[in-house]
DNA sequence: TGTACATCAGTGAACGCGCGTTCACTGATGTAC
DNA sequence: TGTACATCAGTGAACGCGCGTTCACTGATGTAC
């Protein structure tokens, strides 16, 4: 960091950052202003205009570090599983795991990467930077079939069911109807998403067993037909 | 409806939502306030206040109303699937489309419903009204565990699974990542709610073609170890 | 090294705005006798 | 049936508030010569 990156004050645009996550955390998304991240970072509510041209615009800088945190953290996850012949699923496994737990820890964070409406103006092209921890879920998936954990064929609908299926879950546990447990689930989030990343996992696993979809239809065509139907519409 | 509920204006209360509804479609729930819903009905900016206590309940109103609605259109979409011996699986699929549906098509009833902030003051029990959609999915899955097509046992885990899923989906397509297209889906958010409920049914499928789990442990012993571990933890 | 100047990062006052909510009111509707 | 009164659903003015943003400014830091 150049010493000019850090005139003055420190380093206020850290700074500024930091506190509008605190808020965030503190009071949610909506209620976050300018005026009182500058408050909170001790300093008078224009000097942020010194470092972002406009409110959007600091929302913006959050969600890009959002979203290379999580490409880090999901990569980070993904290399510590030992190699083998589990290994691609396991990292998958791991992957979706980090998702949840990235989006529990880092909920200020994780809200804002997910609230459009709130960067839009200063985001250009915006939600973009989802495109790494995407290309990691892809890169994944690709790997397990090729080692045969998951069906052969377009990636597409499995990357879109895993990343549905943790982000659903994050979702539901920080937007209250999980975390607020009316539904006897009494778990804790960590749990909750073993539990989903776990179910997935062994269906998967267990439809593996056979060859492939194909060489089950003499067996039961009505599973064959209603598959079919399912993946092609 | 009696007299008294449509007194003076017709149906002011009704107006009053219908109007929230089409200003947070326009503009987003966040933009919403009360005057600018006032302005909408063609009414003084506090005649709201005779309908309701504050702006919280306005919104939880909102919230309980698209509860039923959601609990609605699933029961609907359930009913509609023919008896047969395949049923159950087809219900459940019914269900999981009809969620991710009924999100798209009433996205502002939707984000009202998770953004549990919006209402919080007001609702009691907040969320509470997620009990019936809840209910529903729970017996649907039941229902596929009794017909032998999902794997016995406690259904919370499959539950989770199928919820996070769809909520998922429709968060992702409602929220932008999807909905903007820079992965290349380049499908109608139909198609790729089709595309998810169809993966998660033909894994399922496929995964019940071998009696049970239990029977393949001689067969693949990682793959059982790995299934256990991930649904135990 | 010293000096003159440019730039940079902050301050404080002020703007106009829309908000939620309160208040006293008005006129329409319902009701007791 | 008519009259007196209560209730109810709306109006319009006003409140205080915090917001995002603009402006002219100040003093610290950097730089050319």
């Amino acid at each position: 960091m150049s010493r000019r990156a850090t005139y003055h004050h420190g380093d206020l645009r850290r700074t500024l950052l930091d506190a509008s996550l605190a808020l965030a955390e503190e009071s949610g998304v909506a209620a976050l202003s300018l005026r009182e991240v500058a408050r909170k970072a001790g300093v008078s509510h224009n000097a942020p205009y010194h470092h972002f041209p406009d409110k959007g615009a600091l929302l913006a800088a959050i969600a890009d570090e959002g979203f290379e945190a999580l490409a880090r953290e999901m990569t980070v996850a993904s290399a510590a599983v030992p190699d083998g012949p589990r290994a691609p699923l396991a990292r998958l496994e791991a992957c979706g795991l980090a998702y949840v737990r990235y989006a529990l820890k880092s909920r200020a964070h994780f809200r804002v990467m997910f609230r459009p409406e709130l960067a839009q103006d200063a985001c250009v092209t915006p939600r973009c930077s989802m495109t790494r921890p995407f290309e990691l879920l892809v890169e994944s998936i690709v790997a397990c079939q090729r080692a045969g954990q998951l069906p052969d064929g377009d990636p597409m609908p499995l990357v879109l069911t895993c990343w549905s299926a943790v982000h659903g879950l994050a979702s539901l546990w920080l937007d209250g109807p999980l975390s607020l447990d009316p539904k006897g689930f009494g778990k804790s989030p960590e749990k909750l998403a073993a539990t989903v990343v776990g179910t997935l996992s062994s269906l998967a696993t267990a439809a593996m067993v056979l060859p492939a979809p194909r060489a089950r239809q003499g067996r039961d065509d009505g599973a064959r037909r209603r598959t079919t139907r399912s993946t092609r519409e």
